[in-house]
DNA sequence: CATGAATGAGGTTTCATTCAT
DNA sequence: GATGAATGAAACCTCATTCAT
């Protein structure tokens, strides 16, 4: 019947108990993969360090990738609640602003956990069952606001700046920085230069080969 | 696990036919890595495709994880013969242009290899037997060329300008792009825009909030 | 990819060792499930009992059905070697009887072994890739031979005589009886009996309702 | 495994609501083992189906065996309520008649209910639990009325007139047969054949050689 | 050197059963 | 009584690695 494994929540937890028994699960996920890596991260390890039999984490997850799904989620919305208030700001450029603080900030926080989950979302399984393009749409909105360039491709300009800044990020987490300031001035920097020099590409340059190096005149006086 | 497992090559191949043997050792895994992720790379797998038994794997890699990085050095130095040429080149953004469109090439052919890779790159099992540097030293150099915005902090612009490209090429493989001039044209406005400002907010506002958004003026005309 | 698991041997074993280990692996499966039931019949106990460790069966058998299958496909063969040189007798009734007799000692050799892969046999995922009707099939060729008295529907008597065979040799079985000689004379007595009423009944009763009870004159004088 | 686990009821409802509940329960897992097979056969199930917490279950059953064995017990009801009815009949064919008719329909009906639970009523924890002769005695007794051939060992002769109903109808349960007359027939057929053969066989012959093929004469003209 | 049979630690998952609420 | 969260023994299976041939 069923091929591919479950992935959706096997019970929604009603009582309080178990509810704070899926919570203890989650939360010995990330911290087995912040610190044990790939490797330490099994349902055996799971359960023990939650503090639950390993027949409790199947009752709540079906299966391992249901609980690096349900993982990656928790932090998608941890990552959301910050990033939406993005929304709220008018102009275009202070609403970017804040959308890559939060961006740096979830990143630097846990930046391993967030490293990880990165990449489990790019295996195929999980893949499928990913909103993935929500970081994107709202990169997408924002850019539509006013004070920032506008774009030939909307969508794929904001699907650029969010590789970017998680490229960026994901690479001042690996080297450990912690100066959240000053990542995140780089990333800014980035993230309008790309804005502004693809604007003028595409408004200058229709079909002719792309020219965005260093020009006279292009570089500060 | 018990001790660290070894990880350099067991012997070097001297005759012709170990050599063979070698190169399809290596290209089976390549080979198994982008067409069954990371699920399908076993070592056992990788004899079989090889036309080798699995004996003769660990007669050349101590372990996997030997074999892994002998992929990644492969990878590498075919990546290497294609940017070196641009230390050739001496006026600085064509030099940068050159090595762009090598990472660029590089990542788009095999996009899932090159990937999967980049995470194998992440393990700490494998970081520490990697000259991770390599890359970063490259656009390091060529940062210092004429034409190109001085950094206050060359070594660290380097690894972001590694970063984001590395960011959007991979971005660009999974959504299974393959206008390679296409994307070439956006790291270039990344790259040089992230330069450009960087030095810009070196240059102007030491200590004060990085404020590099969009300044009513920097918007070009 | 693979939603159902698995059925078809892993690998056939070319050397001596391995056809060794092969053929161990199904005598200790032969084994356990007569003497322990389906509840000890686990694949670790299998390896165990045959002697080798659990990683050699796996490598000539992808799941248990698999061996299951594999020994269900053994006892098959080892019952048509004795079955087939019933084709060789030319005379029907003869030849049935030989088929009795090759049933009547295959299922009483290793009665519960015998009763436990019928069993088997029922289960869906292994009723698809079984010969189901092989052993029909050679009953439908004797029934055809001169002596017997002619069927309407050759291939559901054929079926009928395979179900009722193995119902009574079955029953004895669990009853634990030994006595061939008996046990063949009974169900010879119910395989011609049945033969020749249900041939009586097609030929006098088209439609009417089925009698066949004992009427005065069918009861031998 | 430890002990043995208790089969006997728990408690005997007396509540209405209890009884209620427990007729649930077994015809959740009537339905159970019918649509899923043995597969999805679990206590847990069972009771979801049921419409009650797996805690319910366990005050009725004190385990799985137990349930198991009611349902036999259901079954064997249902059957017998059916079937005693052949006691008021005195004559001796019709009576048999009228018990086939019993057999088919039951087995018929929920065919592959009956086929799983045939094979329950195999397995060592049950056997010793359940009144196995219950259907045999039944025909022994049917067996002693006037116009049925005497048996040399009546009790021998019922067991395989019921093993030889079962596998009959099984067997066309597994085809998915429907017409219930047809196989009545054939089910006839074969018992009075083997009832006829078996007394002629007892009366002829004793000592030599069973021998109850088709002779000359024997079959029809 | 090459082979491939053999290994077994360790991973994922199920399900009968218990017991606090 | 009823509930359902929790449990953990035990099942199935994989795969990196070894070693006799």
């Amino acid at each position: 019947m069923s091929s591919t494994p479950p992935l959706l929540p096997r019970k929604s937890p009603r009582q309080r108990r178990s509810q704070l028994t899926v919570a203890s699960l989650l939360e010995a996920a990330a911290q087995l993969l912040e610190t044990q890596g790939l490797e330490g991260f099994n349902t055996n390890a799971v359960a023990e360090r939650a503090g639950v039999g390993i027949g409790s984490l199947y009752q709540y997850f079906p299966s391992k990738d249901a609980l690096t799904l349900a993982l990656l989620e928790r932090e998608a919305a941890r990552f959301e609640a910050d990033a939406l208030a993005a929304l709220e700001v008018p102009d275009g450029p202070a609403a970017l602003r804040h959308l890559i603080r939060a961006s740096v900030r979830q990143q630097l926080e846990r930046a391993e956990l967030a490293r990880l989950l990165d990449e489990q979302e790019g295996r195929p399984e999980l893949r499928a069952h990913l909103d993935k393009g929500r970081f994107g749409q709202l990169i997408n909105t924002l850019l539509q606001r006013p004070g920032l360039p506008p774009q030939a491709d909307a969508a794929l300009a904001a699907a650029d700046v969010a590789a970017l800044i998680r490229g960026l990020v994901d690479g001042a987490g690996e080297r450990r920085e912690t100066d959240l300031a000053h990542l995140q001035c780089r990333v800014e920097a980035a993230v309008f230069g790309y804005l502004e020099r693809a604007a003028a590409a595409a408004r200058g340059l229709q079909g002719r080969e792309c020219e965005s190096g260093m020009r006279a005149g292009a570089a500060p006086a």
